[in-house]
DNA sequence: ACCTGAACACCGTTCAAGT
DNA sequence: ACCTGAACACCGTTCAAGT
């Protein structure tokens, strides 16, 4: 640790030298010992030097998230949806593995990174490519949830953020931001944004209480079909971690 | 919020009096307001006071994540598995949206709360009574994670808090503590702990890796039916909110 | 113009001094 | 024995002084 802040200490600082080393230190010790001071200290700079190249911690941690994201194996082509879902999916729960505190950090964030937003919007693009409507594509990425980037269900549900606004109860779910909807658009898509010619977008964003029923409807159906066919792991669970309820 | 500070100042402090008011602050302005001083100051009273009734403010957070769980209403008896576990965790979701610092709250606390055990062994006591088999009941759990409590799927996961231990990638998935299992029978039985006569209990954890993969598995196959069957939200999305998919 | 040390306004918690 | 003010070891970030 500390050989390696020496050996970098004259090679000038950048934005990505100084994610990398936050990512480092928060795999390394935990994403509560994760500061500024400590921060510029494996870098061998002083704290204020890092505001030159990111703006505050908040951003930081955007920054940090939208590296490991692009740690995510890339979707692997002609195989399918399904195989192309499920490898990917996999794919970034290993990813969360190698960075126990990621899953935590995404969730955390109040609006969803451009890397995430990538992410997401490839995975739509799995779905429709499938031959999947928006419509069935939309509420998918809804159920899929907590799996489709290894945890953290609705990724666009602002609800669980505090207002110091003072407004009670779940504000209305706010999609991604506009202007986002010419780089993302199978997210565009999903979220009914009408790109109308002028390039105005309106998303009208979704229902979150029906997202949620046809999320948990979807599993206790499932969940009902294996019961009534009386499945067991035992006939399933193999060390090859491959198979499932299928 | 002054006013009531003034009405309750010359009241007794008190482990409870203390957890409603941090849920007030936290429901009020967000949890990232909640300090021990502010807490304080609502309380009419000198931070050290609060030492008095809780060791610290992680055993705070604790207190506050079970007052909120204990608002979630009980099940509703004789309607069945299925039914139950759907009402439960709707109310599970409102009370969420009651308390929107409580998510994340839950999640990264790295071991359950009393409340929280509590409630996840009442819902598997719900899938017993229902006639499924410990094992089924065990995966069921897993699949359901992050609509169990409307949120939050790895319940029994430790994998995604860091280690300051320096151990890198998962730790083996650290099930309840040992101590809990005459608390919560079915927790118990269904983390396999197999308790022998002398009132010791082993529980070997379960694969996370299976889970992840049955739980993916399962909401990909009923995708997969909805999709072979052109399913289309037109035809199921009413506005009482109590349909879904199925 | 650029860099940075000191300072500001906070934390959670310890500890010793006061009653 | 109990309570609590001051203090300690931290934060993120501002700001002005130094170059």
């Amino acid at each position: 640790m500390v050989e390696q802040a020496d050996v970098l200490r004259r090679t000038p600082l950048s934005r990505d030298r100084i994610l990398r080393a936050a990512v480092a230190l928060a795999d390394g010790t935990g994403i509560e010992s994760l500061s500024m001071r400590n921060l510029a200290q494996d870098l061998g700079v002083v704290p204020m030097a890092l505001y030159k190249h990111v703006a505050n911690k908040d951003e930081l941690l955007d920054g940090m998230i939208d590296v490991v994201v692009g740690e995510i194996d890339p979707p692997v082509p002609d195989t399918g949806w399904k195989p192309t879902l499920r490898l990917r999916i996999l794919a970034a729960r290993r990813m969360l593995g190698r960075h126990p505190w990621a899953a935590l950090a995404i969730e955390s964030r109040n609006t969803a990174t451009p890397g995430v937003l990538a992410y997401l919007d490839s995975m739509v693009g799995v779905l429709r490519a499938g031959g999947f409507s928006t419509d069935l594509a939309h509420h998918v990425m809804h159920a899929m949830g907590s799996r489709i980037l290894g945890f953290s269900q609705e990724l666009f549900d602002a609800s669980r953020r505090a207002g110091r606004s003072g407004a009670t109860g779940p504000e209305p779910a706010a999609t991604f931001p506009p202007e986002a909807a010419g780089r993302f658009p199978h997210l565009a898509e999903i979220a009914g944004a009408a790109s109308h010619d002028g390039g105005s977008v309106v998303a009208p964003g979704c229902d979150d209480q029906f997202e949620f029923e046809f999320a948990l409807d979807l599993l206790l159906d499932g969940i009902e079909r294996l019961h009534r066919q009386g499945w067991t792991s035992a006939r399933h669970h193999r060390p090859d971690h491959v198979v499932g309820p299928g």
